[in-house]
DNA sequence: GATGAATGAGGGTTCATTCAT
DNA sequence: CATGAATGAACCCTCATTCAT
C-alpha cells in the first residue's frame, strides 16, 4: 500500500517534470511559467508547489536527471570498446545523445555548476549534480590516462585542463550545430551529424599521438 | 537643419544604447528593465521607444555593434604578423578580448543568430549582424587557406566545417573558463588565461601540419 | 466505548489546539497557517478539519481556553487577601501572568468579543467566551463593592463604567508595556515590570477615597 | 506647469491612499489587498506602485499622515485654555477626534512604532512618525509639568512614565469604547461618549492634587 | 476516523509597452 | 520631440479548504 502510494507520487512528479522538461526545451526557463506547466502537466498550479518546492527546485530535479543519465550514457559509451578512437567516438555520440534529449540543461550543466560551490546556498539536488559531474571527470580522466598509457595519446597533455577543455569545445561545439543546423546545411553540403563528426574527428586531432590518426 | 538632428538623434540611440550596454552586462538581459535603462540613460521610458522599437530591438542594435567590434579585433589581429602560429593566438586574444567586453553578446552571437533566416520576420539588426558574421568568416576563410599554403596547416581540412567548427570550440572553451574560473583555479594550478591558453594550445593541433608546431 | 472515544477525541483536539497556540504566539495567528499547525501537531492537515471546523474555530476555542484561565487567576488574586489595595495588585499581577501567557488572545479578547451579539451569527465559542467575561466583570463587581463598602473606594463611583473603564485602562497599559519594552527601558529608567507597577499605582488613585493610598 | 503637474500627483496620491485609509479602516490592513485598493480607488493595480512603493509604504504615509494630525488636534487642544482641567478634557476630546477619523491607525501607532529603531531598517515614514510621536510627547511633558507648577497635579508623579502610562490607559479605554460599543450601551445607561467621559474623569483621578478636582 | 491529494482564489509585485499631451 | 502617466498581463507563490478513499 504504502509502496503504491510512493509510486503515485513519483509518478505525479514524473508528470509534471515531463511537462516541464518539454517546456523547458521549446522555450527555454526563463520564458516558462508555473502556470504553462500547471497547463501542460494538466495539474493545477498550486499542486505544482506540492510536488516541487519551487520553480528553481523544479529545475534543479531536472538537471539533476539529466546529469545522472549523462553519466549513465558516457560509463557504458566506454564499456563498448577497448579501442581508443572508438571510445572517443562513443563518448562524442553519447554527448550528442544527451543533447538532443536535454538540449537545455546541456547549457545549464555547463554554465551554471559550481558556483560558490562550499560558501552560498545551494540546493541538494545542485550539490548531487555536482557530485556526478565530478564522476564524469574521473570517467574522463581514466580514459585520458589510458590512452597516453597506450601511445594513442601525446604523453605532454594534462589531464585535467584537457578534461576541462574538451568540455567547453565539445558543448561548444554540440550548441553550434543545433543552432546553426539549417545555416550549416545551406553553407557547406553537410548535415548536422556530418558536420558533428568534422568536428569530433579535428578535435580528436588535438590529442593524438604525433604519428596520425 | 535636418542634419543637425539627425545627429542629435544618433546621440540619443547613442546615450541610451551605452546605458543598456552597461545594465546588460551588469545584470544580464534579462535582469535589466526598460527602467533601469530609462534610468541609468537619463531619458523617460517613453522616450526609449521613440529611439527603439522595443527592448528586443535595442538588444539586437547591441549585439550588431558588436559584431562589429569583433570584426574589427579579428581583422586587426590578422593584420599584425604573417606567421600563421602567431596570427592564430592574436585570433584567440581578440576573442578574449571580445567577450571580456561582450560577455553577453558573445553568447547571443553563437546562439540566436540565423534562424529562420530565410522564412520569418527579423529585424533589420539581425539581418545586418548576419552579414558582419559572414565578412568574419571570410576573413578567417584566408587565414586558413594561408596555412594550408604555407604548409602549416594540414591540406586536407575543409575550410567552412572547419571555420564553424572552431567558432563553436573557441567559443565553448571561453564560456567554460569564464563560468567555472573559480573550480578551474581550485581543481588545477591554472588561472583563467593559463586555462584559455592551454587550451589554444591544444585546439591548435588538431589542424597544425603533421610534422608538429 | 463511546465513552473512550470520546475521550480520545478531546485528546486530539488538545493536541492540535496546542500545536496552534504555540504557533500563535510565535508567529501571530495571521501568520500561523493551518499547515504549520498540522505539522507542529503532527495530524494531517485534513484532521485539522475533522477536528475544528475551520481555523476561524480554532481560534474561538484558544481564546475561550485563554479567558477561563483568566477567570482562575483573577478568581485566586481575590483569594489571596482581603486588603483592598493588595487585591488589586493580585489583579493586575494575574494580568499581567495573563498576558505573558496569551500574549495573543489577550488582545483579541478586548477587540473582538461581542459584536453584534444579538443578530449575527457566532461560534458557540464566541458565545461562552462572552459568558465567562461577564462572570470576570460579577467576581470584579463584588471587589470593587466591597472597596467601597470598606471605605477604600470613592463612594460615587459607578460599578460597571469603572470595571469597563479599568479593563480598557489595564489592557492598554499591559500592551503599550510590552510594545515598547525597550523603548521605555531606554528613556526612563525603568524596566517594564517598573514601569507597569507605576501605571497600576497611578491608576489605583483614580478609585481610591481621598484620605490617600 | 511643473506646479501644476506636482499637484496632480499630489491628487493621485491622495486618492489612493483615501481608498487604501477607507478599506483599511473597514476590513483591516491585512484583509485589504492592493487588488481591493486599486478597484475602489479606480486605478490599475500597476499604478498603485507608480505612487507607491509597496503596500508596506502604503501604509506608513497613511499612519505618517495621522501622526501628523493628531500632532496638530493636541497641540490647538492645548492652546484652547489655560485651565489644567479643560485643557485635560480637550487633549481627550482630541483622541476622540482623532480614533473616528483613523481608527485603524490608532492601533498601529500605539504597537508598532519604535521597535528596534537604532539598528533595523525603517522607511522613512517609519523615522517621521516616530519624531511626530516624540514632539506629541513634548508637547504633554509641558502640560504635565504645567499642571504640577500649578498644583494641579500631584508633585510626585513622574513626567515620561505617566506620558505613556497615560497614553496607554486612554487609548485602551477608546479602543474598548469604539469596539464593545452597542455591550456597553446595553449593560450601563452610557452611550459611548458618555462612558468616555466617565472613563476620562476617572483616569484624571489618578493625577490630581490630593484636595479633589 | 484519518488523510493524501488536489485546488480555486487570491496575495504582492514587476515589466514592456502605449498614448495623450 | 519628449515624456508623465497609466496599465494589462504576467510573474512566483501561499493558503484555507474539500473530498475520495
Amino acid at each position: 500500500m504504502a509502496r503504491r502510494k510512493k509510486e503515485l507520487q513519483s509518478v505525479h512528479r514524473k508528470n509534471i517534470s515531463m511537462a516541464a522538461e518539454q517546456l523547458f526545451m521549446k522555450n527555454g526557463i526563463e520564458n516558462t511559467s508555473m502556470n504553462d506547466i500547471a497547463k501542460v502537466s494538466g495539474y493545477s498550479k498550486a499542486t505544482l508547489y506540492v510536488y516541487f518546492k519551487n520553480k528553481e527546485q523544479l529545475v534543479g530535479v531536472l538537471v539533476l536527471e539529466s546529469m545522472q543519465k549523462l553519466y549513465d550514457y558516457i560509463n557504458s559509451a566506454l564499456r563498448q570498446s577497448n579501442d581508443t578512437k572508438e571510445r572517443y567516438k562513443q563518448i562524442c555520440c553519447a554527448l550528442v545523445k544527451y543533447q538532443e534529449e536535454y538540449p537545455f540543461y546541456f547549457k545549464m550543466v555547463l554554465e551554471t555548476i559550481n558556483i560558490d560551490f562550499e560558501t552560498t546556498n545551494f540546493l541538494p539536488e545542485e550539490k548531487e549534480t555536482f557530485l556526478i559531474g565530478e564522476q564524469i571527470n574521473d570517467l574522463l580522466s581514466v580514459f585520458l590516462k589510458d590512452g597516453i598509457d597506450n601511445g594513442d595519446f601525446r604523453p605532454d597533455i594534462e589531464i585535467l585542463p584537457t578534461i576541462f577543455s574538451f568540455w567547453g569545445m565539445l558543448s561548444g561545439l554540440l550548441q553550434i550545430a543545433a543552432n546553426k543546423e539549417t545555416y550549416i546545411e545551406q553553407s557547406m553540403k553537410k548535415n548536422r551529424m556530418e558536420f558533428l563528426f568534422y568536428g569530433f574527428e579535428l578535435l580528436y586531432h588535438s590529442i593524438v599521438a604525433g604519428d596520425g590518426v
